[in-house]
DNA sequence: TGCCAGGCCGGGT
DNA sequence: ACCCGGCATGGC
């Protein structure tokens, strides 16, 4: 059922091209400063730290947070998210020499641990950095998947926490880079057009399969 | 005009 | 192990 998903998506929408970044450094910062905000905010802070020379780690652990905090105010939570990037910029020179690709290199469950282990990066986030920024087989679950799942009657509408899901994920699919990197973008743009209320379902992709509006 | 967006933290049950 | 308030801007 999640390939036939899949499948049903991609055939719709085509790729996505996941991650909107540059570079695996802007992939983190966008990956921090996209929590529970719009895009388009984010590509607003991200233009102002592109302005200030500053769309880096080296830049990020050099600056002041005063200004790290002005540049990326449009993102929302800018107190907090300042401090999140700081608290990485610090960690990846540090314990990696400033180079997020060996950073990301290894175990893939030891780098994730260590990712949550860092103020401001939860599960999302890790796996999204994982993904987008290291190439690693990891599922990214976020509000839309969990609404989609739940719509179609694959988890329970509660009970249902970030690492359940993602397990139930990694056990049917297999794992690869490319096939995780397409489904987390699908399911946002079809969350994004389709899954909001219950009345955007009619014209949706995934109508003929089984589900319930009303989740 | 209020509600929400590609969450996370800290403190409380 | 869950549950909740707080964080904060810009768009509809």
């Amino acid at each position: 059922m999640l390939m036939r998903i899949y499948k049903t998506l991609f055939d719709a929408y085509g790729p996505q091209h996941w991650w909107p970044a540059d570079h695996p450094e802007e992939v983190v910062i966008g990956a921090i400063l996209t929590q529970n905000t719009a895009w388009t905010n984010v590509e607003k802070a991200i233009q102002e730290l592109k302005r200030a020379g500053c769309l880096g780690f080296r830049k990020i652990d050099a600056t002041s947070i005063e200004d790290l905090m002005q540049w990326i105010r449009p993102a929302g939570t800018y107190r907090q998210k300042a401090e999140y990037l700081k608290a990485f910029a610090r960690w990846l020179i540090t314990e990696h020499d400033g180079d997020l690709q060996r950073a990301l290199q290894g175990d893939a469950d030891t780098v994730r641990r260590k990712l949550l282990a860092l103020k401001g990066i939860g599960p999302e986030t890790a796996d999204a950095i994982l993904l987008y920024a290291g190439n690693r087989s990891t599922f990214v679950v976020d509000a839309y998947t969990m609404r989609v799942l739940r719509r179609h009657g694959l988890i329970e509408s509660n009970g249902a926490g970030y690492e359940s899901v993602r397990g139930l994920l990694m056990q049917a699919l297999p794992h690869d880079v490319q096939l995780f990197n397409e489904y987390h973008a699908l399911l946002v743009e079809v969350g994004k057009r389709h899954c909001k209320a219950a009345a955007q379902c009619e014209g949706c992709p995934l109508e003929h399969l089984e589900h319930n509006a009303n989740l």
